[in-house]
DNA sequence: GCGCTTGTTATACGATCGTTCAACAAGCCG
DNA sequence: CGGCTTGTTGAACGATCGTATAACAAGCGC
């Protein structure tokens, strides 16, 4: 028996990175009020006190938790996108469809962002990270419904009735999933963008 | 210096709804994270203890809490309806755009919401209590539908997503205000609602 | 193989958590 | 006015929280 090493040292990226991916982990199970010191560093097999170490505190890893999570939900949007080819009207449903599908619409990722969304009204830090994100959602949306016809007049009412949409139907995916069958929510956003956006090149620049 | 009473005696249900009223200002202001024993009796202006002696426990006022929001939204819901006389389509706007003006969007109440949201994965009674809310919010806006003339087959789908839209504008009227303009999210609501109904009737049993 | 650097651990500390309960006093009843 | 009921208080308890820090050891350079 010759005594292995108690622990490993790791390469700091790759340390934080663990951190990260347990944080979210304990998010996803236990929501905002679980996501304590130890309990992440049990989910991650280390000690509480690494944590400290590394991100300062549990508020700060908090934070970073929400960025990486983002950033991944991002690229995963732009991939979906890009494999949906030129036709400006795939493009757009592929961009709306991509968050209530898998990988995007996962249990696990759900819960984390909706602890996010508890953490935003008590912590101005995580508010701007999501006045950030919630920006460039609409953005990328907004870009692609001009492609897809949109008249510029009803781009901004259009834009944040869809984000609205995916964020409801996000929402109700992650508080009770059984609401739904298998790609019924991607496919009740697909049938509602058709009509909002036929809605919206008819109309114009009209006013409701 | 006649020494005045250091504490009353309340009627029970007044008691408790006055500590169901402090819990929901807590929760309003400090989300989840912050509705301890402590923090709601000092808001409510008694001593920690009356808290386990009227609820048993604080998971149990939280929960009170939230069913007590929930009928006073659901009670705003039906006024509003009712308000709106006897045109289908005027009780169904009714019924969409009650949830997105004053006075059920409120800063308070909406901040409230989503720390519930934020309990439904974790606690059991609170998700229960989450999918009755929801069904019920659903039922009554599908028998709008209905009267307005949405197919039966399209029932479930339109109803799927008008509420999703609420959801979503509810979610971003709370966690960033400054997005919308003065009863801009109702107008949203309203125009999307018009364009989720004209498909839903032209289109009949069709399926996306 | 040895020493040094430093990533990692484990403990300690004060604050706060939820709950319990003995003591107190408000307010009714005789 | 005096006694009694009981709503209310406030302290005490053990558990857990976040953070700081001293001791340890992994792994590299020599």
């Amino acid at each position: 028996m010759t005594s292995q090493p108690a622990f490993k040292r790791a390469d700091p990226d790759e340390r934080r990175a663990s951190l990260i991916a347990a944080c979210a982990r304990v998010l996803a199970r236990d929501g905002a009020a679980g996501a304590s010191v130890r309990a992440i560093a049990l989910e991650a097999g280390v000690s509480p006190g690494l944590i400290g170490h590394y991100f300062g505190g549990v508020d700060a890893l908090v934070a970073a938790t929400y960025a990486q999570v983002e950033t991944q939900v991002a690229a995963a949007l732009d991939a979906a996108v890009a494999a949906a080819g030129s036709d400006p009207r795939a493009r757009l449903e592929a961009y709306v469809c991509a968050s209530l599908l898998p990988p995007i619409a996962d249990s696990e990722l759900l819960s984390t962002w909706i602890a996010f969304w508890s953490l935003v009204r008590a912590r101005p830090e995580i508010a701007s990270l999501h006045d950030e994100q919630y920006g460039r959602f609409r953005a990328g949306l907004a870009a692609l419904l001009a492609e897809a016809g949109v008249p510029a007049p009803a781009l901004r009412r259009t834009a944040l009735a869809v984000t609205a949409l995916v964020d409801g139907l996000w929402l109700e995916l992650c508080l009770s999933p059984r609401t739904f069958g298998e790609g019924e929510a991607a496919a009740i956003a697909r049938g509602s963008l058709s009509a909002l956006i036929s809605t919206a090149r008819s109309a114009g620049s009209g006013n409701s």
